[in-house]
DNA sequence: TATGAATGAGCTTTCATTCAT
DNA sequence: AATGAATGAAAGCTCATTCAT
């Protein structure tokens, strides 16, 4: 019942130190004293450091798509759009470090190691969006000078700027400034949806 | 005049490196072999690892913010936010190592080392657009309800976003988009400045 | 009847991995990958790598001094020499891993563990020859200037030497040669035992 | 003048080393600690555990080919041969380590790193041997059905198996003969040359 | 008999840094 | 201002071995 007790705890401890500390300035040692464990558990479960860490990528990026991919291609663009960013959001919310450890990602051309698959999960929630727009575009109901790609990998920036300012402000330290940014990211989003629309 | 060539060619390539790498995955050998110069040098010259990439930092950082300082803050709004824009862009236009080092900074909390400058100089940017957006509020030129602050970091995210990537499809690997998400960008933020102003 | 297969599985497979890569670059995991059955068994049959090997060790050269113990110890010196180093080749020919072992064993000093017994097993072969030899030379059969316990190590070494190269040509990289060194070694016995003898 | 001490230090020990225990069960910890210098060394001056095996076996073969070409060939082969033959017996008594460490390497197909070089040198003396012995063959001074490599090679392994025996002996533990089993090899070498010649 | 899971110790290697010159 | 040589500390990883079942 508590069989993957330990695989379990080091890949959470990865998660969250790779997040915090990125691939290089996190050693194996740094996680198993945090998951409890010994040293060549590690490589009984996973293999290497790198596959550790593509592993973890691996899962959070699968997790994060299948929740971009619940929400419901057929609704109207605007709920569609609220809901997108809805999920997002509770992303950051439910597992910060998992998200940030994707936004560092992505953010990070050679600082984590690529391999094969990264560039389709990296570009997958981004594209996902792009397409349900490029539909509404098709049907009339968006401008036609917007090109929908780069609005939604904006959307996308804006969000992670914003959530990973909070991350910090929280879990390590404060930053200047006492409303909540996330409540004014959403405005941004709601001004840049005004204008997506043909009135 | 040629006196600090040994300087300048280690700075380059930290920077170069750094952005790249990230601050661990960045080796005193690798700049040093880079810049053609000897392992001492970077001691002679920086004192350690991580004074150099503070300097680097502060150095980057500040002709940022002196770039971004030079926009006229008694312009109309609209064309202010324009400057702003256009500067950011000539960065990661004639920087981008530079650049991208600056928003991984910003993204990554405990991946590089932390200084006690950094907050401020992180925060300076958005903090520059957020007070010239207050004073037109107060002015009753902009909407009421929007949070000036996560206005201007939502507009450096999505260039972050969007300015990463296209570094990423020019100097490491080719994504598959045809437009420049770079252009494309520009209507995000058209859009959005729409819905900032009062009608 | 196939009770103790595994053990013999584990058996042949360190037999023939201690012989190639010797003994410390042979692992548990290599023997046990190849013998295709689980680490523990290595323990519970044999107690400890070393153990293995020196069980390995001990009934190879059992087999190989039993062999060596059947030729006839009245023949004419001259047939029982040729008899004596039949068996030798025949040894290489049908389990060239075994008398590579063992030759690389008598070769190498520290480089397998030692165990007491060791020293009587190495010394048996060429002993045995060396005491049919004395004999013939109290019976005024040899020249009086030959010392036999060379004489055998000598042969010893020639045959090892030669068919060791055969083994390199065969199963692990050509050699530049055309004709079988084996062959030609008979020669030099012939040589050798010619000179032997009085006239 | 004391220049390169440290790494002909670690050279020497590591020799040693890896002749009497081998490539794997020697470690750097050993070496250096033999060597009186750190570990770091090791890497600055070889590059690799492999790259000093190697290193080591280049130079010992070097010179050990060196000592061997030095043995005129224009001598009448019974000379030849014996002066060839003074020289491996001199190798072994000034460095035995080295010897030792070489005719391992060349009886232990994959217990040490493989280089490109290495057949190349292994082939070497008993090449030399062999080319001097054909040209005689083609005078007509050496026995037609006379395989002049196997001969080479015999001669080459009962060498090393003689000389390794002493060196057991007197290095690592006593073998029970009294009389120097070198001086007997000779006769051997004696009885061998006798039949080579044509009567 | 047999195994999946676990471990302490030790391996090769590299790093940031400094010393003597 | 510059360098070759040196180092302590720690990195990722593997090994022979054992435990609980």
């Amino acid at each position: 019942m508590r069989k993957d007790n330990v695989r379990e705890e080091i890949f959470q401890s990865a998660i969250e130190l790779f997040a915090r500390r990125g691939y290089f300035a996190t050693t194996i040692r740094d996680i198993v004293e945090k998951a409890g464990v010994t040293q060549p558990m590690v490589y009984y479960y996973f293999g290497s450091k790198e596959e550790l860490f593509t592993t973890c990528i691996k899962e959070l990026f699968g997790g994060i798509i299948d929740s971009y991919e619940e929400v419901d291609r057929e609704l109207p663009l605007k709920d569609y759009l609220k809901k997108f960013l809805d999920v997002g959001k509770k992303i950051y919310v439910e597992s910060p470090e998992a998200a940030l450890l994707v936004s560092n990602f992505v953010f990070s051309p050679d600082e984590y190691p690529r391999f094969p698959e990264a560039k389709k999960l990296l570009w997958k929630p981004a594209n996902m969006m792009s397409e349900v727009i490029a539909r509404a575009k098709k049907k009339g109901e968006v401008r036609k000078d917007v090109n929908e790609l780069s609005f939604s990998f904006s959307l996308m920036g804006a969000l992670a700027m914003t959530k990973t300012l909070n991350f910090i402000h929280e879990k390590i330290e404060k930053l200047p400034y006492d409303k909540d940014i996330d409540f004014a990211n959403k405005q941004l989003l709601d001004l840049a949806t005004k204008g997506l629309f043909k009135k």
